[in-house]
DNA sequence: CTTGAACCTGTATCCACTACAGGATGCATA
DNA sequence: TATGCATCCTGTAGTGGATACAGGTTCAAG
């Protein structure tokens, strides 16, 4: 039996998140000591692991939680993981132009920007002109 | 004096965030008509403007605010803005390298998901873990 | 026996909104 | 004048995905 911090070691989560996951069903609770700590079997550490590499891959957790049942489902589950996983990468790829379009637009605005003039241009423009249109809705 | 639901059209802010702004103290509260509605003028009109327009370019709110207390300051605010900017903008690009980073992670996971296998390449990636070598030893 | 690390529960906080509920007001029409 | 609908109000709760305590218990080493 492993204990949290352990868990938080092999998985790369942080122990509060650990809780959290549990907290919020995310994954079942764990199994406890005599004296009320939680005590984790390899198993619940692989579906730990599961989650967080689905996280870093920017997945949400209902997108992680999908693939895991998929994982778990025989049939259907490969064409099912690489729907929502394709959904994912059109999603990343759309962020991507939103801030490439966001990058421009400031660096337009910093050019502007030159040393001693009377109105900074930067704060001018913000002032004055409409923006960027597709905005990033992530945070 | 111009209500709330014309200024909503006027900013591309929605009511409930012009209301919450109010709220949170990020502009001053807005002047009321005798039935205790809100009443705005151009000044603050453009003062939502702009910092709709920082948000758009992904400024935080924080941000949004030194740059409009800058575009009221005379000196210095020119290079002061400039430095926001470019430290957003420092952001900004990372953000793009990071979901680059993640982009490429997933089309190389999409694609080795090929139809008709056994087991799906992209979940068995997901699951795929070095055994969990440490136990707490003790007991 | 004492110390300090690790663990527990529970609650609050973050960011920037968004979404109601439940009611008051304003304005055009019948 | 009455009706009805749009618009507005306050107040509260929820979103995602954690993170940060406070205030306590338990464990292991010296």
């Amino acid at each position: 039996m492993i204990a949290i911090g352990e868990v938080a070691r092999l998985t790369g989560l942080s122990i509060e998140t650990i809780r959290y996951y549990e907290r919020e069903g995310i994954v079942e609770k764990a199994g406890r000591t005599a004296s009320g700590r939680r005590a984790y079997t390899e198993r619940e550490i692989s579906e730990l692991r599961f989650i967080k590499r689905c996280r870093d891959l920017g997945f949400t957790i209902q997108d992680a939680c999908a693939l895991r049942e998929l994982s778990k489902a025989p049939e259907q589950a490969c064409r099912d993981a690489e729907g929502v996983a394709t959904r994912h990468l059109d999603n990343v790829r759309s962020k991507i132009a939103a801030l490439q379009r966001l990058e421009q637009a400031l660096v337009e605005l910093v050019q502007t920007c030159a040393e001693g003039e009377a109105a900074c241009p930067l704060l001018t423009a913000l002032l004055n002109e409409p923006v960027v249109k597709d905005v990033i809705s992530g945070h």
